[in-house]
This record gives C-alpha cells, structure tokens and sequence, in this order.
DNA sequence: CTAAGTGCAAAATGTTTGCATACTT
DNA sequence: AAGTATGCAAACATTTTGCACTTAG
C-alpha cells in the first residue's frame, strides 16, 4: 500500500486500518464490520474515526465505496496496490463478488464516454452488475 | 403500465404514483422527490406510504432501486413500457440526472464483458457515476 | 509550535415498525 | 366481513458535525 496511504501523520489508527485492509484485500466490509474487528483485537477506535479514515481512503481511491439497494449501510473494498480509481468494477448479482476491470479496454469506455456523452467518468462508484463466470454456468441448471 | 401496477387494492396512493412515474419515464427520483411532488399537488401522501408502495414496485420489478455512495437516500427509476433493459445509465454525481446509454458503443462494452471478462452484464442495475457536460463546466469555476 | 487526528456527545438523515384506523373488494 | 392499505408516532441504523483534547512532525 506504501506512500500513498501514509499522506500526512502516521497514527495507530492509521496502521490498524492498513492491516485490517491487506487482510481483506479483494472483499468488502462495512465501518462497522472494521469497526468491530479491531475492537475484539482490542484495538479499539472510534467509529468516527473508522468512518473519516474509510472515506479519506476513498476520496484518495484507495479504496472503493459503494451502496448496494438491499442494505443500509455503505461497503468499501480495498482492491491491492492498484488504484480503483481508474477502472470500472463489475458485481456479481448472485455471488456479490466484485471484479476489478483493469483492461485496456477501460480507457475506450472513457474516452468514449467523455467524447460522445460528454460525460467525465468517475470510477470510484460505478458499478456494473451482472453475473459472473462461476454463477453463469451454475445458475443454467438451477434456472426455472 | 397495466396490469403489474395494480396488483391488490385500487388506492388513490397507488394512482398518484402511478401518474408521477410515468411523467418520470426515464428519470431516477427519491421518495422524497416523489413526496414533495404530491404535497404540492395536494395529494399530500405519508412518507411512509410512498417507500411501502415504492418498495413494493421494486420487489416486483416494476421500478429500479439503487443507491450511490454521495448520497444518503435510494433513488428509484421506471423504465417505462420499453425498459432499460439494454443500455447502460449514467448518473451525474452533481445534478443526479441519468443519461441512457443508448449508442452503438453499448454492444462492445457488453461483448467485451462477455469475452474478456466472463461477465455477463444485467445493464438493469447498472451505473455509471461521474459528471454530466453541463455539470462539468460549472464546477470548473467553483473549484479551489 | 502547528497541523492533523481523535473521541465524545449530539444532531441529522433516511428508513422501518407497531398499531389503530380507514378503505376496497 | 376479510383483507389491504394508510397515517402517525416512535424506533432504528447509519453517518455527520462541533468542539475540546491529543498526538505526530
């Protein structure tokens, strides 16, 4: 995660967070999930605090935010040493994984979208939904 | 709209709504949106009332529901007879007005999807966030 | 010393629930 | 009459804010 997580002073809380984040990496938790997790390890933070370090994080695009409709509150995911700034995320209808679409293709869909919409893309809370590999091929036998 | 409208009961709620979601054809709009709208027609209805019948529009697939991460409240959307089952939407983070995708450039994000990511796309449920042409241009004066 | 970060309590939001009442059929 | 739908007030959950205090640099 390096230089970009550690902009200004480097705290306790701060550290908590970057572990608790590489110990998800690839999965979305919610503040409260965090919240309760460093508090079993006794690590104990505000969740205040859990929820200005979080967005911080996200409004860097370390890491992503998003709402799903069937949930109140918000999800983050750290996706790796890559920023999800820069490209689009899809969403598993069925499993609810998140996949990362880090692809050349991305920047067509971006310039497309600025050049013929004129719409500036924003990554960080696109979402793509659909259905993945793994849930496709399940779901042809169990379909109606 | 039909028959999936009025499953139950004839209400003069359930009418109202009705009549706003088709001026809406296309628009996404919150509860409170569609509350104030009827306040000020005088079909004054219960907040209550308007997420309980919007809710249920939803579960049968009648309305989109979903929400983005810079806002507090879900927005609702009805496609309208011919749906968006096809196209991508794009929000604008600012104005929250959503564009439909509909050009020749959906195909190829769909199949690239499909054959680079095993990702089969419900385009339904699915967003893109960022800053609309006319939003684009104010910001850049309101900007630090 | 200064700027950044934190905790706490309180407020603001958005949404849901329980219950009594009213309306549809 | 039976089953739905509604309004109201209160409950809830999540997130945000203000302010005083602490800590890192």
């Amino acid at each position: 995660m390096g230089n970009d997580m550690d902009r200004k002073y480097k705290t306790r809380s701060k550290q908590s967070i970057e572990t608790y984040l590489k110990m998800q990496t690839g999965r979305s938790f919610t503040a409260r999930d965090l919240y309760n997790y460093l508090e079993e390890k006794q690590e104990t933070m505000n969740l205040t605090t859990v929820y200005r370090n979080l967005d911080k994080l996200a409004d860097e695009g370390i890491l992503m935010k998003y709402k799903n409709p069937e949930e109140g509150s918000a999800r983050y995911q750290y996706g790796g040493e890559s920023s999800c700034k820069d490209h689009i995320h899809m969403q598993c209808n069925k499993c609810g994984k998140i996949y990362h679409m880090e692809c050349h293709f991305m920047k067509e869909i971006a310039e497309h979208l600025e050049e013929h919409h004129g719409f500036k893309l924003d990554c960080s809370g696109s979402m793509l939904n659909g259905l993945c590999d793994k849930c496709q091929t399940k779901s042809i036998k169990a379909n109606e």
